[in-house]
DNA sequence: AATGAATGAGGTTTCATTCAT
DNA sequence: GATGAATGAAACCTCATTCAT
């Protein structure tokens, strides 16, 4: 009984979650509860039940994308080469915001705002690699003086942002992200 | 006579830009005409002759930092050694929009969506600047190869934006200035 | 359960429909919709879900008085006396519209205008049945050549107007009635 | 001095008047006085000075076909047959308002209702002519018995409106004007 | 748990009229 | 007399959220 009811709401869930997916795709970032309902053909007060927030949404469908940010980022840790590190984990930041614009959304904002507990705890656990991955690189010399991890944290996020603009030709992301890279690279 | 009659306007048009830059130095770039108004202490229908939409509001509320940015550029095409001209040009660009919000609202969308025709005469004469300074870059081979205008008016919404998450402490604006430009400087 | 519920929304319907039909009574076509809910005591938004558009609840309030005047038509179309039948016809098309002011707004206006499908398919059948009343007349030589059925309908909707305007006394109705039946039959 | 600018009034009072007629010849009967001051290149307080209410304006509009209709309705008088003038003043009463539109909405009003003193002028004489050569009619026993003075006006306006619904086509303004004609005949 | 009708605050917009200049 | 900016009530409509069923 239970049992089948829980099928059910999570039978909800994920069509709600597959709905809101397809609005994003479509470039619609509002994402306006009575909206996803009328698509999803739920009753508003389902969407509410599962998310009670527009926040909670976008939290669920940014959740694979930083978990999936986690992975490339402890893979970025364990790289021999320390700059080669760091080029991993800042292109992992840029392309997981370009493919998932709710990820680009949680990322971008601070971390305080009724950020739901698994956010949170995401978030904390790519400070605490990425730390690892940019004091690497700090420790080498290989990253210009006197960027902190934040500051690196931003300019990914900027640099989204300078891509959202405008049309999208050629190679622009491999284009801005050197521009990055050779900006933020320590000497001469 | 009528000049006495449209003083009296252009003191409720001042006071109405006034009250709306107080709004944005407040942080609230929403600007919604009837808060405006009430705001002002004006009947809405005031508010509507002057600005009959948010956008024409935004874009007076811009237009000074456009025409100062104007004069920067020009000072930039003007400037005997070209990177220095580019770094005039962009340090201006990333600064007039630090500075009004409401800039940084108009200079970072594309240049279509109804604009009123002061901005868009702003924004051609800035592409025309542009091209001059950064044309002497490119000829003279200091400016990565690869880059167009629009990258790097891109970019440099991009650092705007990255400058806007978080805090605002220390030296950001240098530090990502500086990233900038030693990103999109050509060769080694 | 849904059952319940819509059991609800009509009732609200219902007292919508109540409402707007007091304040026609009472003089008032304009038929505002805020004005409807404060009256009927509801949200705008209540009303706004039922009645989209000022017209739609035109269209729902002339309803009924449409639906009567199909059944006059066919009584109208089945009766053995062919000037009879469009005594009955146009009689049946004139009271309907005093009774109800809405149906004569909604039937003296061309068959165009973004009307409800309901209504358009009242519209349509009104114009079957009209025909074989009339096109009976017609073959028995009893209507004055050279009226259309749109002439006679346009007609019927002047004698409805010429009786809005000025007091309503006596027997005007009968009276303006027999002059256009005069008038519109054949010969001497 | 005052003559000049008397003579500057009445011109503006003539403009007005011109840019009105236009408005109504184009379709628009709103005559919003905001509006006729827009396309007449003046201010609104100087419409509202000389037609301190849409109404007024309406009137002065009307009032040349309004006198006109007089000059018919005494011809009308003055003719032989007096079958043949009810012919003339219902006709002359139906093409004035086709040909006028403001005519045809102050004349197919109430008698009352804060008319100015010109026009109320010219409704008592008309009635004083209609009842003149309505009477003569009646005397004959060419009119059907029972119809009163207003009748016959309030048919001729139902007429009008009738005409106004749909488009315009053929002859339906003669046909309309016969049907009524030879409903209001007297016998058979 | 699911539904979706109801809510009503609050935004935008229009317009007839006034009144300072 | 002429001007037209100012007014603000009031219409229109949307939307996030609640809650009865």
């Amino acid at each position: 009984m239970t049992a089948t009811l829980r099928a059910d709401a999570a039978r909800n869930r994920d069509r709600l979650l597959a709905t809101a997916r397809l609005m994003v795709a479509a470039g619609d970032l509002s994402l306006q509860l009575n909206d996803v309902a009328r698509r999803a053909g739920m009753g508003v007060g389902t969407v509410y039940r599962h998310f009670p927030t527009r926040r909670a949404l976008v939290e669920a469908l940014a959740d694979d994308a930083f978990t999936a940010l986690l992975d490339d980022a402890r893979a970025a840790s364990r790289h021999d080469d320390a700059w080669a590190g760091v080029e991993l984990l800042l292109r992992a930041l840029l392309t997981r915001q370009l493919a998932e614009p709710t990820f680009a959304e949680i990322i971008s904002t601070g971390p305080d705002l009724d950020a739901g507990p698994g956010t949170t705890a995401h978030r904390e656990e790519f400070g605490r690699l990425a730390r690892t991955v940019l004091g690497r690189a700090r420790q080498g010399g290989e990253l210009r003086p006197g960027l902190t991890d934040e500051d690196l944290h931003h300019l990914v996020c900027g640099i989204v942002f300078a891509l959202r603009i405008g049309a999208e030709p050629d190679g622009r992301v491999e284009r801005y992200l050197q521009v990055l890279l050779d900006g933020i690279r320590a000497g001469r």
